[in-house]
DNA sequence: TATTTAATGCAACACTGTTGCAAAGTTTAA
DNA sequence: TTAAACTTTGCAACAGTGTTGCATTAAATA
Protein backbone atom coordinates (compact mmCIF):
# COMPACT_ATOMS: atom_id res chain seq x y z
CA UNK A 1 0.00 0.00 0.00
CA UNK A 2 1.36 3.39 -1.01
CA UNK A 3 1.67 6.31 1.38
CA UNK A 4 -0.98 8.17 -0.57
CA UNK A 5 -3.40 5.29 -0.11
CA UNK A 6 -2.64 5.10 3.59
CA UNK A 7 -3.30 8.82 3.96
CA UNK A 8 -6.59 8.51 2.09
CA UNK A 9 -7.54 5.68 4.38
CA UNK A 10 -6.80 7.65 7.53
CA UNK A 11 -8.75 10.61 6.22
CA UNK A 12 -11.73 8.45 5.36
CA UNK A 13 -11.78 7.37 9.00
CA UNK A 14 -11.45 10.92 10.31
CA UNK A 15 -7.94 10.50 11.57
CA UNK A 16 -5.58 13.22 10.49
CA UNK A 17 -2.74 11.58 8.57
CA UNK A 18 0.32 12.86 10.35
CA UNK A 19 3.71 11.47 9.47
CA UNK A 20 3.83 9.28 12.55
CA UNK A 21 0.35 7.87 12.12
CA UNK A 22 0.93 7.15 8.48
CA UNK A 23 4.13 5.35 9.37
CA UNK A 24 2.53 3.29 12.11
CA UNK A 25 -0.51 2.35 10.10
CA UNK A 26 1.54 1.47 7.04
CA UNK A 27 3.74 -0.79 9.15
CA UNK A 28 0.69 -2.62 10.46
CA UNK A 29 -0.75 -3.08 6.98
CA UNK A 30 2.52 -4.20 5.43
CA UNK A 31 3.41 -6.64 8.16
CA UNK A 32 0.33 -8.74 7.52
CA UNK A 33 0.15 -9.76 11.15
CA UNK A 34 -0.80 -8.29 14.50
CA UNK A 35 1.84 -6.09 16.12
CA UNK A 36 2.29 -4.94 19.67
CA UNK A 37 3.41 -1.55 20.90
CA UNK A 38 6.80 -3.08 21.62
CA UNK A 39 7.02 -4.60 18.13
CA UNK A 40 6.42 -1.20 16.61
CA UNK A 41 8.80 0.52 18.99
CA UNK A 42 11.59 -1.75 17.82
CA UNK A 43 10.90 -1.10 14.15
CA UNK A 44 11.34 2.64 14.41
CA UNK A 45 13.76 3.44 17.16
CA UNK A 46 13.32 7.17 16.84
CA UNK A 47 9.62 7.32 17.59
CA UNK A 48 8.32 7.63 21.12
CA UNK A 49 6.41 4.83 22.80
CA UNK A 50 3.65 7.23 23.79
CA UNK A 51 3.27 8.54 20.27
CA UNK A 52 2.79 5.04 18.91
CA UNK A 53 0.50 4.26 21.80
CA UNK A 54 -1.70 7.23 21.01
CA UNK A 55 -1.68 6.46 17.31
CA UNK A 56 -2.90 2.94 18.05
CA UNK A 57 -5.62 4.27 20.33
CA UNK A 58 -6.90 6.64 17.71
CA UNK A 59 -6.91 3.82 15.16
CA UNK A 60 -8.80 1.63 17.59
CA UNK A 61 -11.33 4.34 18.40
CA UNK A 62 -12.02 4.74 14.72
CA UNK A 63 -12.33 1.06 13.85
CA UNK A 64 -9.14 0.93 11.86
CA UNK A 65 -7.47 -1.71 14.02
CA UNK A 66 -8.68 -4.21 16.57
CA UNK A 67 -6.78 -5.36 19.65
CA UNK A 68 -5.85 -8.99 20.07
CA UNK A 69 -4.91 -10.24 23.47
CA UNK A 70 -3.11 -13.43 22.62
CA UNK A 71 -1.72 -14.11 26.06
CA UNK A 72 1.83 -13.30 25.04
CA UNK A 73 1.96 -10.51 27.59
CA UNK A 74 1.32 -7.59 25.30
CA UNK A 75 -1.76 -6.68 23.35
CA UNK A 76 -1.33 -6.74 19.60
CA UNK A 77 -3.15 -4.77 16.96
CA UNK A 78 -4.37 -5.97 13.58
CA UNK A 79 -5.83 -3.91 10.77
CA UNK A 80 -9.57 -4.07 10.31
CA UNK A 81 -11.39 -4.58 7.06
CA UNK A 82 -12.63 -1.42 5.40
CA UNK A 83 -16.21 -1.88 6.50
CA UNK A 84 -15.45 -3.11 10.01
CA UNK A 85 -17.26 -1.62 12.96
CA UNK A 86 -15.71 -4.07 15.43
CA UNK A 87 -19.05 -5.52 16.43
CA UNK A 88 -20.08 -9.11 16.94
CA UNK A 89 -20.35 -9.79 13.23
CA UNK A 90 -16.87 -8.57 12.48
CA UNK A 91 -15.28 -10.82 15.08
CA UNK A 92 -13.10 -13.68 14.00
CA UNK A 93 -10.71 -16.19 15.48
CA UNK A 94 -7.06 -15.27 15.97
CA UNK A 95 -4.22 -17.69 15.80
CA UNK A 96 -1.15 -17.37 17.99
CA UNK A 97 1.93 -19.40 17.11
CA UNK A 98 3.78 -20.37 20.25
CA UNK A 99 6.99 -20.97 18.28
CA UNK A 100 7.46 -17.73 16.37
CA UNK A 101 5.08 -15.56 18.37
CA UNK A 102 3.20 -14.45 15.28
CA UNK A 103 -0.46 -13.62 15.67
CA UNK A 104 -2.74 -13.70 12.66
CA UNK A 105 -6.33 -12.87 11.90
CA UNK A 106 -8.34 -15.84 10.69
CA UNK A 107 -11.04 -13.96 8.93
CA UNK A 108 -12.18 -17.22 7.38
CA UNK A 109 -13.21 -18.33 10.87
CA UNK A 110 -15.90 -16.09 12.32
CA UNK A 111 -16.46 -16.46 16.03
CA UNK A 112 -19.40 -18.83 16.45
CA UNK A 113 -22.53 -17.53 18.15
CA UNK A 114 -22.93 -18.88 21.65
CA UNK A 115 -26.21 -19.17 23.49
CA UNK A 116 -25.46 -17.66 26.87
CA UNK A 117 -27.41 -18.65 29.96
CA UNK A 118 -30.30 -16.33 30.83
CA UNK A 119 -29.31 -12.97 32.21
CA UNK A 120 -26.00 -12.62 30.42
CA UNK A 121 -25.52 -9.92 27.82
CA UNK A 122 -23.07 -10.46 25.00
CA UNK A 123 -20.90 -7.45 24.16
CA UNK A 124 -17.79 -8.75 22.51
CA UNK A 125 -15.59 -11.78 22.38
CA UNK A 126 -12.04 -12.94 21.89
CA UNK A 127 -11.33 -16.39 20.55
CA UNK A 128 -7.64 -17.17 20.43
CA UNK A 129 -6.33 -20.48 19.23
CA UNK A 130 -2.69 -21.19 19.95
CA UNK A 131 -0.50 -23.77 18.39
CA UNK A 132 2.06 -23.98 15.63
CA UNK A 133 1.77 -22.15 12.34
CA UNK A 134 2.72 -23.54 8.92
CA UNK A 135 5.99 -21.57 8.81
CA UNK A 136 7.15 -23.16 12.05
CA UNK A 137 5.87 -26.68 11.56
CA UNK B 1 -15.05 -27.36 51.25
CA UNK B 2 -13.32 -28.19 54.50
CA UNK B 3 -9.61 -27.77 55.03
CA UNK B 4 -9.25 -31.53 55.30
CA UNK B 5 -10.86 -31.96 51.90
CA UNK B 6 -8.64 -29.30 50.40
CA UNK B 7 -5.57 -31.03 51.75
CA UNK B 8 -6.69 -34.38 50.37
CA UNK B 9 -7.21 -32.72 47.03
CA UNK B 10 -3.75 -31.20 46.96
CA UNK B 11 -2.20 -34.52 47.96
CA UNK B 12 -4.10 -36.36 45.26
CA UNK B 13 -2.49 -33.98 42.78
CA UNK B 14 0.98 -34.43 44.24
CA UNK B 15 1.17 -30.96 45.70
CA UNK B 16 2.27 -30.85 49.31
CA UNK B 17 -0.51 -29.17 51.27
CA UNK B 18 1.32 -26.43 53.08
CA UNK B 19 -0.64 -23.85 55.05
CA UNK B 20 -0.25 -21.23 52.36
CA UNK B 21 -1.25 -23.49 49.50
CA UNK B 22 -4.24 -24.77 51.35
CA UNK B 23 -5.32 -21.23 52.07
CA UNK B 24 -4.89 -20.09 48.47
CA UNK B 25 -6.61 -23.08 46.97
CA UNK B 26 -9.49 -22.90 49.44
CA UNK B 27 -10.00 -19.24 48.60
CA UNK B 28 -10.19 -20.06 44.92
CA UNK B 29 -12.68 -22.85 45.48
CA UNK B 30 -14.87 -20.86 47.86
CA UNK B 31 -14.96 -17.73 45.72
CA UNK B 32 -16.68 -19.54 42.87
CA UNK B 33 -15.01 -17.31 40.33
CA UNK B 34 -11.63 -16.74 38.76
CA UNK B 35 -9.17 -14.75 40.87
CA UNK B 36 -6.00 -12.91 39.96
CA UNK B 37 -2.78 -12.73 41.90
CA UNK B 38 -3.76 -9.23 42.96
CA UNK B 39 -7.21 -10.39 44.09
CA UNK B 40 -5.62 -13.01 46.31
CA UNK B 41 -2.99 -10.62 47.58
CA UNK B 42 -5.73 -8.30 48.82
CA UNK B 43 -7.61 -11.06 50.58
CA UNK B 44 -4.71 -12.04 52.78
CA UNK B 45 -2.54 -9.05 53.43
CA UNK B 46 0.07 -11.01 55.31
CA UNK B 47 1.04 -13.41 52.55
CA UNK B 48 3.73 -12.54 50.05
CA UNK B 49 2.94 -11.96 46.40
CA UNK B 50 5.66 -14.38 45.36
CA UNK B 51 4.34 -17.10 47.61
CA UNK B 52 0.89 -16.85 46.09
CA UNK B 53 2.43 -16.66 42.66
CA UNK B 54 4.34 -19.88 43.22
CA UNK B 55 1.32 -21.59 44.71
CA UNK B 56 -0.69 -20.72 41.61
CA UNK B 57 2.08 -22.00 39.38
CA UNK B 58 2.22 -25.32 41.15
CA UNK B 59 -1.56 -25.63 40.91
CA UNK B 60 -1.41 -24.84 37.23
CA UNK B 61 1.39 -27.32 36.61
CA UNK B 62 -0.69 -30.00 38.25
CA UNK B 63 -3.96 -29.28 36.50
CA UNK B 64 -5.69 -27.95 39.57
CA UNK B 65 -6.39 -24.50 38.14
CA UNK B 66 -6.45 -23.04 34.67
CA UNK B 67 -5.48 -19.51 33.73
CA UNK B 68 -8.01 -17.18 32.16
CA UNK B 69 -6.77 -14.14 30.33
CA UNK B 70 -9.87 -12.01 30.24
CA UNK B 71 -8.23 -8.85 29.01
CA UNK B 72 -8.63 -7.06 32.33
CA UNK B 73 -4.89 -6.68 32.60
CA UNK B 74 -4.17 -9.53 34.95
CA UNK B 75 -4.48 -13.24 34.43
CA UNK B 76 -7.04 -14.95 36.62
CA UNK B 77 -7.15 -18.51 37.84
CA UNK B 78 -10.16 -20.78 38.12
CA UNK B 79 -10.32 -24.21 39.72
CA UNK B 80 -10.38 -27.17 37.38
CA UNK B 81 -12.74 -30.10 37.57
CA UNK B 82 -11.35 -33.17 39.31
CA UNK B 83 -10.64 -35.05 36.12
CA UNK B 84 -9.33 -32.07 34.16
CA UNK B 85 -6.09 -32.37 32.22
CA UNK B 86 -6.43 -28.93 30.67
CA UNK B 87 -6.53 -30.28 27.16
CA UNK B 88 -8.79 -29.37 24.28
CA UNK B 89 -11.71 -31.35 25.63
CA UNK B 90 -11.65 -29.64 29.00
CA UNK B 91 -11.76 -26.18 27.49
CA UNK B 92 -14.81 -24.01 27.95
CA UNK B 93 -15.92 -20.46 27.40
CA UNK B 94 -15.25 -17.84 30.08
CA UNK B 95 -17.45 -14.88 30.73
CA UNK B 96 -16.05 -11.54 31.81
CA UNK B 97 -18.43 -8.94 33.20
CA UNK B 98 -17.26 -5.47 32.28
CA UNK B 99 -19.30 -3.94 35.10
CA UNK B 100 -18.20 -5.89 38.15
CA UNK B 101 -15.04 -7.41 36.72
CA UNK B 102 -16.08 -10.94 37.69
CA UNK B 103 -14.85 -13.75 35.50
CA UNK B 104 -16.69 -17.06 35.48
CA UNK B 105 -16.23 -20.47 33.95
CA UNK B 106 -19.05 -21.44 31.64
CA UNK B 107 -18.56 -25.16 31.77
CA UNK B 108 -21.90 -25.57 30.06
CA UNK B 109 -20.33 -23.99 26.96
CA UNK B 110 -17.45 -26.08 25.66
CA UNK B 111 -15.23 -24.34 23.17
CA UNK B 112 -16.43 -25.37 19.72
CA UNK B 113 -14.05 -27.25 17.48
CA UNK B 114 -12.69 -25.14 14.67
CA UNK B 115 -11.37 -26.46 11.41
CA UNK B 116 -8.09 -24.66 10.98
CA UNK B 117 -6.56 -24.04 7.54
CA UNK B 118 -4.01 -26.64 6.44
CA UNK B 119 -0.71 -26.47 8.24
CA UNK B 120 -1.94 -25.09 11.55
CA UNK B 121 -1.71 -27.19 14.69
CA UNK B 122 -4.22 -26.69 17.45
CA UNK B 123 -2.75 -26.73 20.94
CA UNK B 124 -5.08 -24.80 23.14
CA UNK B 125 -7.62 -22.04 23.02
CA UNK B 126 -9.13 -19.21 24.99
CA UNK B 127 -12.65 -18.08 24.27
CA UNK B 128 -13.67 -15.09 26.35
CA UNK B 129 -17.07 -13.49 26.04
CA UNK B 130 -17.46 -10.12 27.70
CA UNK B 131 -20.62 -8.32 28.55
CA UNK B 132 -22.83 -7.87 31.57
CA UNK B 133 -23.62 -10.60 34.06
CA UNK B 134 -27.02 -11.21 35.72
CA UNK B 135 -25.92 -9.62 38.99
CA UNK B 136 -25.07 -6.37 37.23
CA UNK B 137 -27.91 -6.21 34.74
C1' DT C 1 1.20 37.07 10.50
C1' DA C 2 -0.70 36.20 15.01
C1' DT C 3 -3.55 33.12 17.49
C1' DT C 4 -5.53 28.88 18.49
C1' DT C 5 -5.49 24.03 18.33
C1' DA C 6 -3.39 19.46 17.75
C1' DA C 7 0.49 16.25 17.82
C1' DT C 8 4.70 14.78 19.69
C1' DG C 9 8.47 13.86 22.99
C1' DC C 10 9.92 13.42 27.58
C1' DA C 11 9.63 11.82 32.01
C1' DA C 12 7.46 9.80 35.45
C1' DC C 13 4.49 6.36 37.29
C1' DA C 14 1.50 2.16 38.60
C1' DC C 15 0.91 -2.39 38.01
C1' DT C 16 1.89 -7.24 36.74
C1' DG C 17 4.77 -10.89 36.67
C1' DT C 18 9.09 -12.97 37.81
C1' DT C 19 13.58 -14.23 39.99
C1' DG C 20 17.82 -14.76 43.28
C1' DC C 21 18.84 -15.33 47.62
C1' DA C 22 18.57 -15.79 52.58
C1' DA C 23 15.73 -17.28 56.50
C1' DA C 24 12.55 -20.41 58.38
C1' DG C 25 10.34 -24.73 58.34
C1' DT C 26 9.99 -29.73 57.25
C1' DT C 27 11.67 -34.28 56.14
C1' DT C 28 15.11 -37.85 56.28
C1' DA C 29 18.81 -40.54 57.77
C1' DA C 30 22.41 -41.27 61.05
C1' DT D 1 17.27 -37.25 69.03
C1' DT D 2 20.11 -34.65 66.47
C1' DA D 3 22.32 -33.29 62.21
C1' DA D 4 22.04 -32.92 57.36
C1' DA D 5 19.36 -32.26 53.28
C1' DC D 6 15.63 -30.45 51.14
C1' DT D 7 11.45 -27.43 50.59
C1' DT D 8 8.83 -23.45 51.30
C1' DT D 9 8.41 -18.76 52.33
C1' DG D 10 9.56 -13.79 52.62
C1' DC D 11 12.14 -10.05 50.99
C1' DA D 12 13.89 -7.25 47.65
C1' DA D 13 14.89 -6.19 43.34
C1' DC D 14 13.88 -6.05 38.51
C1' DA D 15 11.95 -6.01 33.55
C1' DG D 16 8.06 -5.19 30.77
C1' DT D 17 3.62 -3.10 29.64
C1' DG D 18 0.57 0.46 29.60
C1' DT D 19 -0.62 5.12 30.75
C1' DT D 20 -0.56 10.13 31.90
C1' DG D 21 0.75 15.30 32.72
C1' DC D 22 3.15 18.66 30.90
C1' DA D 23 6.20 21.32 27.97
C1' DT D 24 7.62 21.80 23.19
C1' DT D 25 6.87 21.81 18.46
C1' DA D 26 4.04 21.69 14.42
C1' DA D 27 -0.19 22.60 11.89
C1' DA D 28 -4.53 24.96 11.05
C1' DT D 29 -7.20 29.05 11.13
C1' DA D 30 -8.51 33.73 11.55
MN1 LIG E 1 -8.27 -9.92 13.55
MN1 LIG F 1 -12.76 -22.17 33.45
ZN1 LIG G 1 4.98 -19.70 13.85
ZN1 LIG H 1 -21.12 -8.37 36.78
Amino acid sequence: MTNKEIEKKLESKNVKPTAMRTLVYKTLVDSGKALSLADLEIQFEKVERSTIFRALKSFEDNFMVHPVDDGSGSVKYAVCDDDCTCNIHDLHVHFYCTRCGRTRCMKELPIPEMKLPAGYTYRKAQFIISGVCPRCD
